[in-house]
DNA sequence: TCAAACCCTCACATCAATGTGAATGCAAAC
DNA sequence: GTTTGCATTCACATTGATGTGAGGGTTTGA
């Protein structure tokens, strides 16, 4: 796959896909003629990139911690290359995610509990109008 | 209490204080010098911005939420005020905040996975060795 | 009264993510 | 073989969240 292709595959700019790999999250096979050439599975890991820079983790972040995260299953482990500060960071990070998730969701429902309140869910009314 | 007061109870430099209020999310009284004054409730509303800024946020979106989160009980409904584009506009909010809660959940599990499988947890390390 | 510490606005600097364009090279199709 | 499209690198621009400093007024306390 060329670049281009993982670009229509991924929705993601080219430019994007070049700077991913110069922020070393994104790396590709070269061919004779120096184009970049991608695996099937850079699809999932451009979507996984951008999704956690969505979610508002730098690029620098997303590299340290992308090897951790390779799919399920195929997990990554050479317990002799973590170290114990190593782990530590990386619980460190785990911690940071709990927070986000926790003060997301804690707006998520606030927001969802507040149009709840002043518009019910569809089903709700259907219920309360019909059951009377 | 003046900006600095407000700066040393929440960890937010002046700058960033006074920036939130020319992005619309956080206003001040001024008294006759010219000079911020805030209420008690603004250390709050502080905090909730400064978490949302660091899930991912921009402040755009949150000056657009936060009326709507407006701390537990004291819900700020005005029903007539919100018209169908504004509630379907909240949903596709709580919808995108969902996304980002499921992609940070994700991969916070995945982390911890592959820390526990390397480096089991120490409770679990002393219930396996004490229970044999 | 004077200095220190605080406040104001304004403006320029920085950093990460992204857009955009120039100059150039390879490849497939006509 | 020339065109058309996609590839390359390089470089400058922009946007949003911050840092930092200049220049000037206010409050406070010795």
């Amino acid at each position: 796959m060329k670049i281009g292709q993982l670009s229509q595959h991924t929705g993601v700019p080219t430019r994007m896909l070049r700077y991913y790999e110069e922020q070393g999250l994104l790396c590709a096979e070269r061919d004779a003629n120096g184009y970049r050439r991608y695996d099937q599975g850079a699809v999932h890991r451009v979507t996984q990139i951008r999704g956690l820079l969505d979610s508002g983790l730098t690029t620098e972040i997303i590299a340290k911690l992308l090897p951790y995260l390779d799919g399920p299953g195929q997990i990554h482990l050479h317990p002799q290359c973590l170290t114990p500060e190593l782990a530590a960071m990386l619980r460190a990070e785990a911690a940071r995610l709990g927070a986000r998730i926790d003060c997301l969701s804690r707006n998520r429902d606030a927001l969802l509990a507040y149009l709840d309140a002043v518009q019910p869910s569809t089903s709700d009314v259907i219920l309360s109008s019909t059951a009377r």
